[in-house]
DNA sequence: AGGGTGGACTGGAACGATTTAGTTAGCAGC
DNA sequence: GCTGCTAACTAAATCGTTCCAGTCCACCCT
């Protein structure tokens, strides 16, 4: 049952079932209700998306393309809070939401994503291939990384680092060390050697964060090249736990007793392995997270950390993919929160 | 530029140029290498998805139309598990995900989603009129709810629910309570009166876990009909908070001193609110959950709880709706887990 | 009566691909 | 030289809409 079927079946034309459905003041009421109803009762409901996306070249769609796979960023805070932000926005300007992932399968991107009026994209590295595949003329906006010629939303990542480390360092510490996310060139998930490659040129978030950090330790008199570091790969508590078990489980004088960590999540897993060791916190251990996770405030120990409003940061970026406000580039300001963990 | 341009600038057919991206085995390497290459020089990024699924039929997009909001969706931990099992097997194979509300503005639904090849329908309930509006022809998924004519996938809720009731009234227990997960007709956040239409008759999933809890109290030789009941409107740890407090800061006299909860969150929630009053867990106060959602399991006291696997609930689902697997009904077991908050 | 106006409706050309049913050329077999 | 076969390519119909450019008619104004 087509739109044409349902003409002819009425005895009227294509153009005025269209303008039925799709513009009620080109037609009499009477023939509208009339047309509105037979159609019902044919089974016919509603003019298809496909051929009407075709036709008019917009499928109110909007796509979102992860630089992780679809199974990691529903599960983890920082970006289904994004999305749900996107979301919450989309929704209310009757848009839908298509999720990708950029990672492994790259090549359904593509393919997939034509169909989408716009997309915003999270955190890929700019170099990647899959942008020269996206249509051109569409809208992008970049959230937490900078690529030329298009719209990005970022926090402050150095500013707010320097800034909790700054409040970290005030209270006299013997031993800091540093919880990186994703920070080296190649996987490593454990303790970066000098000789690792360390920073890679695209990840400019996790760049600008150490970089944070390590103002506040020069500016404190402590040589950042002697502040030993770990990596983390990916943001789960399963990814974190060996590290966290090793860092943890050094020899009481090489312990850390102040760790910077790069999010909320591996800030918790911290929490959670220093307790079953019988740890103090924040006496044995101080610690700072990143982001601002809800699930970081509801207990005791309440993280110290830096709240970004990723909710807020979806929002944005999906007004501007969708035009309600000017695509330019744009730097959320961050809270510090003076928790538990590090008062 | 479109593949009709391509094929004139080429001196070859369309049928050519589309069987070069296609069907390689249409057209000789040496010229299909040759149009790859041109398309690629002249900024022609493969054939539009648009056009491709108006003629085929299929666009490759599954439609997960979930009963929340998005927004609410995308932070709960079981939803985005379900969602993340879903994406896991659309991405291996090469299909993509397009989430929509039926809640606020159902009217969305139909116009967006005559895209999608196939529709997972989460919670919903079967009454609704979203469901005449989709095309009737295409594959249709329900997860826990029950829709004639459908392939459904659910957990064993009733059962479930009278084993964790059963293990927690073998303790002796003086005052149990339910706290119950959108049971009521009407929306209530809060103590359920006698007289309060109760049951949604379509509210298939609680009423199941309700007449599980119920059937172990019978058991147990309590009236079911003497138990308290609470019930909560929505998942989360704001809405869960004022009913919790209202029962925690009952007089110790009447204060419940078992709560069997119909999720998780509101499980979590009540420890968090019993820690700050200084409520021993499960001296003072022993409590059940549902889901076996992992923050659950982080942290002392560890939950007592049913763990359902709703990851694999998607996976299913997915399965289902691309041919993967019979599309029939299907109830999945649980797994009772003894944690700390009720041994 | 003639001209102008505007409301209601229609015809048919796009939109950009896929696919069926060919056509053509080259070559082997007899 | 004819037939038959295959590989390589093409012409044209089709998918289900939207929307521009009209047509038609009733009505009003002068």
């Amino acid at each position: 049952m087509t739109l044409k079927d349902l003409a002819r079946e009425l005895g009227v034309s294509t153009a005025t079932v269209s303008n039925a459905f799709n513009r009620p003041d080109q037609l009499s009421p009477k023939l509208r209700a009339h047309i509105l109803t037979e159609a019902r009762h044919l089974g016919y409901s509603g003019p298809d998306a496909r051929a009407r996306s075709l036709r008019t070249g917009r499928s109110r769609i909007i796509a979102v393309i992860l630089a992780e796979s679809l199974t990691y960023s529903l599960n983890d805070a920082v970006s289904s809070e994004l999305l749900s932000g996107i979301a919450e926005v989309l929704d209310t300007r009757g848009h839908t939401l298509l999720l990708l992932s950029g990672r492994q399968n790259a090549a359904s991107v593509p393919g997939a994503s034509s169909i989408a009026d716009g997309f915003i994209v999270y955190g890929l590295m700019p170099s990647l291939k899959l942008f020269s595949d996206l249509p051109p003329e569409r809208p992008l906006v970049a959230v937490d990384f900078d690529i030329e010629d298009h719209a990005t939303v970022h926090v402050d990542n150095e500013p707010a680092c320097y800034a909790i480390a700054r409040h970290a360092l005030r209270t006299p510490t013997r031993r800091p060390a540093v919880i990186n996310l994703r920070l080296t060139e190649q996987p490593c998930n454990g303790r970066i050697d000098d000789d690792q490659a360390l920073l890679s040129a695209e990840r400019t978030i996790t760049r600008a964060r150490l970089a944070g950090f390590q103002r506040a330790f020069a500016e404190a008199g402590i040589d950042p090249a002697e502040v030993p570091m770990w990596n983390i790969e990916e943001n789960t508590f399963e990814v974190c736990t060996p590290v966290i078990e090793e860092i943890l489980d050094l020899p009481e004088a090489e312990r850390p007793d102040l760790l910077l960590c790069m999010s909320d999540r591996i800030a918790l897993t911290v929490v959670t392995l220093a307790e079953q060791r019988g740890l103090r916190i924040p006496e044995d251990l101080r610690l700072t997270g990143f982001d601002g996770i809800a699930e970081g405030q509801y207990r005791a120990p309440r993280l110290t950390t830096i709240r970004q409003d990723s909710t807020e940061k979806g929002r944005i970026a999906a007004r501007m993919i969708l035009g309600m406000e000017p695509a330019e580039s744009r730097v959320m300001t961050t809270e510090m929160m003076i928790g538990d963990t590090c008062p």
